[in-house]
DNA sequence: CTGTTAGCGCGTTCAA
DNA sequence: TTGAACGCGCTAACAG
């Protein structure tokens, strides 16, 4: 059971000093004949320099710490999919943490970030949380708030979640529906807030009542629908503020029993990959997922390189709206 | 801009020595009188400790490497999801890769996995890598392969894939059909590979040519499903290695237009939220995702620990069979 | 261009 | 029980 091989190893293979192995390593010049012989050393050993020893040295981890609610729904994994292959082309590594919207989780989290000493992080924060917290845990530390807000005090991109919903909603009601209900989970989540509010404003411009359908989980927003479809003055419309929304509505359309006709008008957040291919071909509010990534790694990372004007930037991206069949179009 | 307070900073404000404050951080016990002055100092101080200086000197990084293909389809983010959850409660953190299948990039990864002194991975690995490529690139880590199978060498939990296949396609027989293909993209994949093997397997036993409709990307796929589709002998039944497969060949079929009456039969694989939603509602194999990830850490931590028995563990599991109606049933 | 020295922040000896 | 000294592996500073 051999020792991992270090510099020094290296160095003493190569009969140089320590730093000229650790300068070749870096693409310091040194001359060449000594170049081939470090390069030598190297593979000889098998030699790969101690992230840990390198970051402890020089203050920087090339890590970032990204902070979701979870992975598992389309907007989330788009995210940390293009999150990871854009930071790797910029030479960082990424601690991937989910905290379910719990607040407790989230502080936990950040406190591992702070440990590991990360560069910087991304982070869709958990209801509730306040630019205190943040920069109580982080101080010093990079942070961009991804699909919330936190405060004008720290940088964020987002969609732009009220203009997106209103638009959904006027476009429901430009095709005649007078009742339309909103429908989501965990209604203080940052972006179904926004979202509720911009369908509300929507609905108020004609003088019309919003309603609003929204429960702490699945199964109690699937009951609380139900109740609400099968009761006299059932909404002919819905705007479903997630992806796992509209999924939920299905289900409930299903254990009702409903008809397509009998169904109300739809219009989901998130394009996920089959909502064409449903029936009706689902209308939806297409989020800019890979621009928003790249926009809140380029901040991030230049804040990170103290590149970044002091200005704090707040980006809201527009969504687009995916007209199908499931809003009454065609 | 004040530095991060460090050990020596609280042991100085608690007035005790550095190593007091390392032993009461760690629960080692410590005079009840000082434990008090050091607790206080490190509320006072805001310290936490340095995880890469701790993890240098232990050796331990309390890290895990995943590596996987990509992460945005269902079966790769509950995976994810999963892994990231369980290693929390076990104190690790997560790095994430992902690599595309592409094996200079997965290369990569065990090299930036060794440079920061991963305590261990869990890896779906790019179709070609062998034995020795992981030894090589991690030696003395603890690795286990997670929906692939590496060698006999190496950990690895997998679904039971050829039989998941040689089922759905026995299924699929069951109800009549004679001309059945298996379509998937990247046909070198290894479970791809193992799946086909298996619905090859079922063919073969009831003297039935095998079809296998692959292609390097799915647009190519869609291309070549297209054709076949059309042509003089269109199979009667499909059966989808992967729920992207299922949806580019849902798109194939719109872009056909066809009916859904003129819609071969389909078995598709993992069973993603719309499912039994989309028309008609899909008949699919599903992985026990949290289970497998749960064994492969299981074996991941036990060998890191070093409590694990020497021998390699090869777990496969079964995937179980969601009969709905696009197989024909009902 | 190169080698030597020192120290990043911690945990672990070893005496006291 | 506690503190001082040392070293994990690396790179920055300095002298040659």
């Amino acid at each position: 059971m051999k020792r991992r091989p270090t510099v020094t190893d290296v160095a003493a293979l190569a009969d140089v000093g320590a730093s000229t192995v650790s300068r070749f390593l870096r693409g310091v010049p040194v001359k060449p004949a000594v170049a081939a012989r470090v390069k030598h050393a190297v593979d000889a050993l098998g030699y790969e320099p101690d992230e840990r020893a390198r970051s402890l040295r020089v203050g920087r981890s090339k890590t970032i710490g990204v902070i979701l609610p979870k992975v598992s729904n389309v907007f989330f994994s788009q995210s940390i999919q293009t999150i990871e292959e854009e930071a790797r082309q910029r030479g960082c590594t990424v601690i991937l943490l989910t905290h379910q919207d719990v607040m407790a989780q989230q502080m936990e989290h950040l406190s591992t970030l702070r440990r590991y000493r990360a560069d910087g992080a991304i982070i869709t924060c958990a209801p509730g949380t306040t630019a205190k917290d943040i920069r109580a845990a982080l101080p010093h530390v990079p942070v961009v708030a991804f699909d919330s807000f936190i405060s004008e005090e720290i940088d964020s991109v987002l969609l732009r979640n009220r203009d997106a919903a209103r638009m959904a909603t006027e476009h429901l009601l430009g095709h005649g529906y007078g009742s339309i209900a909103c429908v989501t989970v965990k209604p203080d989540v940052y972006s179904f807030c926004e979202r509720s509010a911009g369908y509300a404003e929507a609905m108020k411009a004609r003088n019309l009542q919003p309603n609003l359908i929204s429960a702490p989980d699945y199964d109690q927003l699937r009951y609380v629908l139900g109740m609400k479809i099968r009761g006299k003055d059932a909404p002919g419309a819905l705007l479903a503020l997630s992806d796992v929304a509209t999924l939920h509505i299905f289900k409930t359309f299903e254990e009702l029993a409903l008809k397509s006709s009998q169904r109300p008008a739809l219009v989901g957040f998130d394009d996920f990959a089959f909502a064409p291919l449903i029936d009706p071909p689902l209308t939806v509010i297409r989020q800019p997922v890979e621009m928003m990534v790249r926009y809140a790694l380029n901040i991030l990372f230049s804040r990170i390189d103290g590149t970044a004007s002091k200005e704090i930037q707040n980006l809201f991206l527009p969504g687009e709206l995916i007209c199908r069949r499931s809003c009454g179009c065609l």
